[in-house]
DNA sequence: GACCAGGCACATC
DNA sequence: GATGTGCATGGT
């Protein structure tokens, strides 16, 4: 079968498990810019942490944030590690929301795709995996994101081997399956959830819904017993 | 106490 | 262009 096909299946598969998750990783398009930033590197839980600690304070909202005092910032931030590099990541992708877009966000993220996208890059601390984040979950955009918990399940079932770009895999997805952002907002909610319950570094495939077609082998022991 | 988690920039070769 | 390193917290 092509990797197409398996690309389609393998979102069948989920999409039986799951059903519609909804996944929307915060209450409104600015967390879920927010939250990409924080999030790098990090487990989601600690960011949550960050957030609530940003909402708190009422800063929560783009103006406010970029007025804040760096170390106020990193001072709240802190639970979500790495929070002198995220407090500079944070105030440059501020100052751009601020200063160019008026703290429009959705206009930020609008108008042609690829220049959207290529505006985000050019933030220091804004990479591939932050910038189409931001796009597709909050900006609506039909843009799929590449994290390591994609990486992972997709080498894990040998649809994809070596050392693929992040590009590389991105046009994969987007080639197969079609450019909508609902659909790939829902296909990737799978792939986080399949891979923080079940694709950690060390495999947990117990109850995972993609076992009996992952290449770890473990899926095979978990149903017909060690060998 | 070691290891890991939804990256990125920068230096070096 | 590939590879290594620093960044830091909180859960397991």
């Amino acid at each position: 079968m092509d990797r197409g096909k398996r690309l389609l299946r393998l979102y069948e598969t989920l999409e039986r498990f799951f059903g519609d998750l909804h996944w929307w990783p915060g209450e409104t398009p600015f967390e879920v810019a927010v939250g990409a930033i924080l999030t790098q590197n990090t487990n989601w839980a600690n960011v949550e942490k960050a957030i609530g600690q940003l909402k708190a304070q009422g800063v929560l909202e783009p103006r406010a944030l970029y007025g804040l005092d760096d170390e106020v910032l990193a001072d709240l931030i802190r639970p979500s590690g790495y929070f002198r590099v995220k407090t500079k990541r944070l105030k440059a992708f501020l100052e751009v929301l601020c200063d160019d877009f008026r703290g429009d966000l959705g206009l930020m993220l609008s108008g042609e795709l690829p220049q959207a996208r290529q505006r985000l890059l050019g933030i220091s601390g804004i990479g591939e995996e932050t910038a189409d984040s931001m796009l597709l979950y909050a900006g609506g955009r039909p843009v799929f994101v590449i994290d390591a918990y994609t990486r992972r399940i997709l080498t894990r079932h040998g649809i994809i081997d070596g050392k693929p770009t992040y590009g590389d895999i991105q046009c994969l997805f987007m080639n197969h399956v079609p450019r909508d952002a609902g659909l790939y907002n829902q296909y990737h909610a799978m792939i986080v959830e399949t891979g923080k319950r079940y694709c950690r570094t060390e495999p947990r495939c117990g109850d995972c819904p993609l076992r009996k077609d992952c290449g770890t082998g473990r899926g095979r022991e978990d149903r017909d017993g060690p060998r």
